[in-house]
DNA sequence: ATCTATTCCTGGCTGC
DNA sequence: TGCAGCCAGGAATAGA
């Protein structure tokens, strides 16, 4: 399921949009689109400035003042496709096509489950949307004092406040999981009692996990593609998600699973201490 | 403030 | 082999 590491990847990808022209939007499956779906249909001839992130986000800014924002949920992928292309994973669950310039090619959303959602209006009113106002600090732009700072104001257990995008923005399953057995705290640990030495052990352990995903493109678990149709690598790099029975890597004992906060949670008994 | 349950959805898996 | 039933989970929401 894409993450920051996923997101980050797919807005890298389609960086080659940027002063491409969107020249309609065709929507195919009304409940993706957040708001009105008739509006994104009335869209006509915006020219694209920029591509970012922010979280799981991923915001188009349009001339015009105009913007498109986009969460690929849980299997959600956009990319760049030419009209007439055929992509078995992908062109069955096509629910908004946008074509491009002269029409040869469309910057697709396709999605299995129909969890994504794309949001069409001002930027103002995109960036006043209440899910992105709730959005915390950037995990890979926090600095450790700040970070063991909100740690400490929290009374919860560690993993479901990973978890919760107002208290950071783009960590996901997977890289709670990855983050706390890199730093060695169990999931079920209390979050403002984890102490300076170890809040700063976590503050690391997420930009080193989320680093090196986005520098394997992400993660391929859960139907994620890349937009140009590819896998990511960092799948083959996961030391505990999904785990469950086999020896951890860093000290052989057996990989458990429990759930938390109504999520799979994979981490080691022996070197994960609470 | 924090936690739990529920809803959305469908491909893929398990078990009979 | 066929099929029913269950599971995965990000985020919004409701209720405890």
């Amino acid at each position: 399921m894409p993450e920051l590491p996923e997101v980050q990847t797919v807005v890298t990808m389609l960086q080659p949009l940027v002063g491409r022209t969107i020249q309609k939007a065709l929507v195919l499956h009304k409940p993706t689109v957040s708001g009105s779906a008739e509006k994104l249909e009335r869209l006509r001839a915006r020219k694209i400035e920029r591509i970012h992130r922010r979280g799981k986000y991923i915001r188009f800014d349009l001339a015009g003042g105009q913007g498109l924002l986009i969460h690929l949920r849980m299997t959600g992928w956009l990319g760049e496709l030419s009209a007439d292309e055929k992509r078995p994973r992908i062109d069955p669950y096509i629910r908004v096509r946008m074509p491009l310039d002269d029409g040869r090619q469309h910057l697709v959303f396709s999605d299995i489950r129909t969890f994504g959602r794309v949001w069409y209006g001002a930027r103002e009113a995109l960036d006043a949307h209440r899910s992105m106002q709730a959005l915390g600090p950037e995990p890979l732009e926090i600095t450790v004092d700040d970070f063991t700072r909100r740690l400490k104001s929290h009374r919860g257990r560690v993993k479901p406040l990973l978890l919760n995008q107002s208290f950071l923005a783009g960590v996901g399953n997977i890289y709670a999981d990855e983050s706390l057995f890199a730093a060695g705290i169990h999931p079920l640990a209390d979050a403002s009692r984890l102490g300076a030495a170890r809040a700063a052990q976590l503050h690391a352990a997420i930009q080193a996990v989320l680093n090196a995903s986005i520098a394997a493109g992400g993660s391929s678990v859960e139907n994620f593609l890349r937009p140009d149709g590819e896998s990511g690598w960092y799948q083959r790099e996961l030391r505990i998600y999904g785990r469950a029975g086999t020896p951890c890597t860093r000290c052989g004992g057996i990989v458990k699973r429990i759930v938390v906060g109504q999520r799979g949670t994979w981490f080691c008994g022996s070197c994960q201490k609470r």
